[in-house]
DNA sequence: CTGTTCGCGTCAGTTACATCA
DNA sequence: CTTGATGTAACTGACGCGAAC
């Protein structure tokens, strides 16, 4: 679930830029939003992920984390690949994959010595420290992605092992998208709830034109509504209008003229009220 | 120069587990 | 104590890219 408040809590920036969003901007519909954008990846994110450890005070200065002694053991060896099928420790995973034979051979190799204690050979899941975390955080805002250097020295900072670094990295990255597209989300359902109010006023303005159209005796002492003259697809409308305002004010004063802005709006079947009008799929 | 193979990094999707209400 | 929801560490398979051949 989305919270508007989120969008100041994360400090994502929205990195919309297609003509519908710029259209809704020029219309001034969410200018909270446009106002906090910032850049992503420097955006401070510590309110949205640094209370992970502070929910759970007890696990507070508490390492759940082996200490890897064999991390460099492991660098030399060569840093771990994260799609390398050596990885998997799963006990799951070996119910489901029928080629155990395989996987026990993997699995041998797969963690380095630093795995030797966990025995029975399931994976487990540990928590990273509050201290951990803080500094991968710190990490993640210089650089969303690790070089290996970066990463066995992070690793050897936070007494992990390499591969631990790397998975955070990844996971973080996968939450920063996902946050990201949350927002993105947030923002285009806002562009269509204000689009849709646009449109359904512009249809109330139709309708009060069509209505002058068949009162002319008022129509001579009024002024195009101005709001027409926002609307980025008429432009023809606020040029016309114009002429039209010079036209009538000087010579036709005993016809009544339809102006082509008018005449349009009255011959042009109302569209229908569209949530989402998308040029692409028509 | 072109095509193939290999190693590596990243990503999307998923699973497993810890924790909380 | 049990259970469902949630967060996240860890895993899998796929893909892209560059280097070596």
């Amino acid at each position: 679930m989305l919270v508007v408040e989120r969008d100041d809590d994360l400090g994502l920036s929205l990195s919309l830029s297609s003509s519908e969003t710029r259209n809704a901007l020029q219309l001034n519909l969410m200018p909270s939003m446009v106002a906090s954008s910032s850049h992503f990846q420097k955006s401070p994110w510590n309110d949205v992920f640094g209370t992970s450890g502070e929910t759970r005070p007890f696990l507070r200065g508490i390492d759940v984390n082996r200490a890897p002694s064999t991390v460099d053991v492991e660098e030399e060896a060569g840093v771990s690949s994260p799609n390398s099928t050596l990885s998997s420790i799963s006990g799951k995973r070996s119910e489901r994959d029928p080629t155990g034979e395989e996987n026990e051979v993997e699995r041998a190799c797969s963690r380095g010595l630093s795995d030797e204690e966990d025995g029975d050979g399931s994976r487990k899941k540990l928590r990273l420290s509050k201290d951990q975390s803080a500094v991968l955080e710190e990490s993640f805002k210089e650089h969303n992605t690790l070089n290996p250097k970066q990463k066995l020295a992070l690793a050897k900072q936070l007494n992990l092992r390499p591969r631990q670094v790397e998975v955070w990295f990844q996971n973080r990255r996968a939450r920063t998208k996902l946050k990201q597209t949350e927002v993105d989300c947030e923002f285009l359902k806002r562009c269509c709830e204000n689009l849709t109010e646009e449109n359904r006023r512009l249809q109330k303005e139709v309708q009060e034109l069509r209505a002058l159209k068949l009162s002319p005796q008022f129509y001579m002492h009024m002024t195009p509504p101005t709001t027409l003259t926002m609307c980025p697809s008429c432009e023809r409308v606020a040029l016309s209008s114009h002429a039209t305002n010079t036209n009538t004010t000087t010579t036709q004063t005993s016809s009544i003229p339809i102006p082509p802005w008018a005449a349009a709006a009255a011959s042009a079947p109302p569209p229908p009220i569209r949530a989402f009008d998308t040029p692409s799929r028509r």
